[in-house]
DNA sequence: TCTGGGGTCCTATAGCCT
DNA sequence: TCTGAGGCTATAGGACCC
């Protein structure tokens, strides 16, 4: 029998219009909506909303446009990703002082597996939180249970500034009664299609037989959410992760056919990537563009090269060469450029500097 | 007037090889 | 020689997350 893990989710409230107000504590108590470049007469979504915007019915996703009939009053700023990162670190700093395994989940939640520390999971949450207010100035929201998936969930149920502990025995009176779609993995086809079979919340999804839910969802996926809604769950944190792409993509103010600003676009785009490669030290092998059309259809094509680069050049080409696959008959809102099957430059460099073998041009070549 | 930008992971399919 | 199974890689799309 193995002991019981304790694993704790953290999540900052509100993060990016908490920072906002940081900087202007003159707008506290005010409804500020965080999205876009800040102007929601112009094309961008809603990435945070203080509580007093939410209460007007705003929500993370929600176009900027929208946001803005439904609440005309509110204070709009753009996001400035620099900054939040910035106060990102600082949380995250309070919580890799805990001498336990930590998971980075993005910029604004992480997780602690704190099944080897002494002390109850409740006072270990109480000192980060102290902490994290006295180092950012923040309030966050924890959950402690014995999963990731059950932490995530618990950190959830009491928010702003709340805390939330969930034991085995709590799964039929704290969990069963929630919706399926608060399970972490569950988004809105998931949620429409076990709707249609009847099921809406988690307890439902826990007595429902696994055979009749792989019929609908295949038996990975049925097996993944049969044991979710029954509590169990037993993905370790992971700790060290590699980057695997990395992309940039804007949308056109203006959807539009202009060949020409297309292709501009694109070669600002690879720019930008092979910028940020070479900043993080990656280069990558596929090279890919994503596409979407006025009408919101997307479409992806990839091209992998004989050798991996952070060329801006060479990305660009090959950004080129898929585009020339596309029929550009509608107009165009979205375009990005992607770089995949990253290694770091430096196993590159490795690999060309092989005995035997040099860089001659663009080619390898044979050493005489 | 809709619907951002940055990612990860999974699945399906096709071609190639053994 | 033919057929098939199965592995691997590349490609495309979709769902989901923050």
């Amino acid at each position: 029998m193995p002991p019981e893990r304790r694993i704790l989710h953290l999540d900052m409230d509100a993060f990016f219009a908490s920072v906002e107000l940081l900087r202007r504590p003159d707008l506290k108590g005010k409804p500020v909506i965080v999205g876009g470049r800040g102007d929601p007469t112009r094309r961008g979504v809603v990435t945070t909303a203080t509580y007093e915007a939410r209460a007007f019915g705003i929500r993370s996703g929600m176009p900027l446009r929208t946001a803005a009939r439904l609440c005309p009053g509110a204070v709009y700023l753009p996001t400035d990703f620099a900054e939040y990162l910035r106060w990102s670190r600082r949380f995250k700093a309070v919580m890799k002082s805990v001498p336990a395994l930590f998971e980075d989940r993005g910029i604004d939640e992480a997780f602690l597996d704190i099944s080897e520390l002494h002390g109850d999971g409740r006072s270990i949450a109480r000192d980060i939180k102290r902490r994290v207010l006295e180092e950012t100035g923040l309030t966050c929201s924890i959950g402690v249970a014995p999963n990731k998936l059950l932490a995530k969930i618990a950190s959830e149920l009491d928010k702003p500034d709340g805390l939330t502990i969930i034991g085995e025995g709590d799964l039929e009176a704290r969990i069963w009664p929630l919706e399926v779609r608060r399970i972490p993995g569950v988004g809105p086809k998931a949620n429409e299609r076990l709707a249609a079979m009847g099921i809406r919340t988690i307890g439902e999804l826990a007595a429902s037989p696994r055979a009749r839910l792989a019929a609908r969802f295949g038996r990975a996926y049925a097996a993944f959410l049969h044991d979710a809604a029954n509590g169990r769950h037993d993905r370790p944190l992971v700790t060290g992760r590699e980057p695997k792409s990395r992309s940039r993509e804007t949308t056109f103010q203006e959807d539009t056919n202009d060949r020409q600003a297309i292709l501009r676009t694109l070669g600002r785009l690879a720019r930008q990537v092979a910028e940020e490669l070479r900043d993080r030290g990656y280069a990558g092998r596929t090279i890919g563009i994503k596409l979407r059309y006025a009408d919101f259809e997307t479409l992806t094509r990839d091209r992998t090269l004989l050798e991996a680069t952070d060329d801006p050049l060479v990305i660009r080409a090959a950004a080129v060469e898929c585009l020339a696959r596309v029929a550009l008959r509608r107009k165009v809102r979205l375009l990005g450029v992607r770089v995949g099957s990253l290694m770091p430059a430096g196993a590159l460099q490795a690999s060309l500097d092989l005995p035997g073998l040099r860089i001659a041009g663009d080619e390898l070549q044979e050493t005489p």
